[in-house]
DNA sequence: CGAAGATTGTTGTCGAGGTCAACAATGTCG
DNA sequence: CGACATTGTTGACCTCGACAACAATCTTCG
């Protein structure tokens, strides 16, 4: 489909041109436009109505903004919160199976095979063959694992101190308490 | 490609069976086995580990819960947790504008276009012309969407409440409040 | 023992979303 | 007017969760 036209939003939208008496915005932002006359429009400041009483909504925004700061701090080592999570419990508990660590972390098996795929051909993690059982894979970490794991466990708590600030360390340590207890 | 016999594992993996003096397990779950030597095996309740100490982990885990739960819920009126979060903007602020939607649910433009498309289609919103500024769209409900967010709403509230009982009043209200203010 | 049933690891396929780059149309400002 | 910024849009790519289907391997129980 060739790009038409500022996208003629297919189907209806023809005349209409009344309603829309609080008009339109630019601020929000930063610029703080020095033009005495702020182009009048509108809120400015958007009223986020029911969400403010949506729990869910405030946890999605933490959650974005928490996984942000952690994947920027460890994109020096390649580790997205993901296979920190992996190794870390990897680390904590040689030899468990993938069906169990997809199970702690509550991902998928099939999306654990593929993390794995890529920590194996990494070299940080390997799958031995369960002695007891033909079906399972004992789970380790290699020596490159381990090593590459405490850079991360650096870098994670680098970053976890740098939510104090931002959190306020009472508000910080009220919620890791609440949160654990769930 | 053609399944392969039992995953090849691409690579390496050959011989070595020493290792793993913890071997694997079973239970984890729930069938409790009757069979009274409980196969050895690990942990059986898995270590977090350094998992414990980062905030991160717990937001996201409890975030993806609430989240199933609301998906769920609102599955009947085929609405997602961000197509209701639009729809309640929208609803509270008529008239603004793509970029100031986008910018407060802190979401791509670009993906904003794609989610009001189908709203449009789905004749729930509609993007008139401001009047204005030639560039910008005034986002507005339909009346079809005005009652279909209604619904939403409802069934959004029935969720919250659902939330109290497995998290503690007392505990959410405090999630509540500590996160509204970040 | 042997057949039915459950587990485990795997692959394939969808669909929702996030990220980036590139644009045309439109506004703003010096 | 011309340089620059915004806004809405599209295209392409990639991650991730959810499902379905399998082969290999236990487990159970008649």
């Amino acid at each position: 489909m060739p790009p038409v036209k500022r996208a003629p939003t297919p189907g209806k939208k023809a005349g209409r041109a009344k309603a829309a008496s609080n008009t339109a915005s630019k601020a929000a932002t930063l610029p703080l436009r020095k033009s005495s006359q702020l182009r009048r429009v509108s809120p400015a400041v958007i009223d986020l109505g029911e969400l403010n009483n949506h729990l869910g909504y405030f946890v999605r925004r933490i959650q974005v903004w928490i996984f942000q700061d952690f994947i920027r701090r460890l994109a020096r080592i390649d580790i997205s919160p993901a296979q920190f999570s992996v190794l870390v419990i990897i680390g904590a508990n040689e030899g468990l199976s993938q069906s169990e660590l997809a199970g702690t972390l509550g991902i998928e098996r099939a999306r654990l095979v593929r993390m794995l795929h890529l920590l194996d051909r990494r070299g940080l993690t390997e799958r031995l063959p369960s002695t007891a059982d033909g079906r399972r894979h004992a789970l380790r970490l290699t020596r490159a694992g381990q090593a590459h794991l405490k850079q991360a466990k650096a870098l994670a708590a680098q970053h976890e101190v740098n939510l104090l600030p931002k959190l306020g360390a009472e508000r910080y340590r009220m919620l890791l308490d609440a949160l654990r207890e769930v």
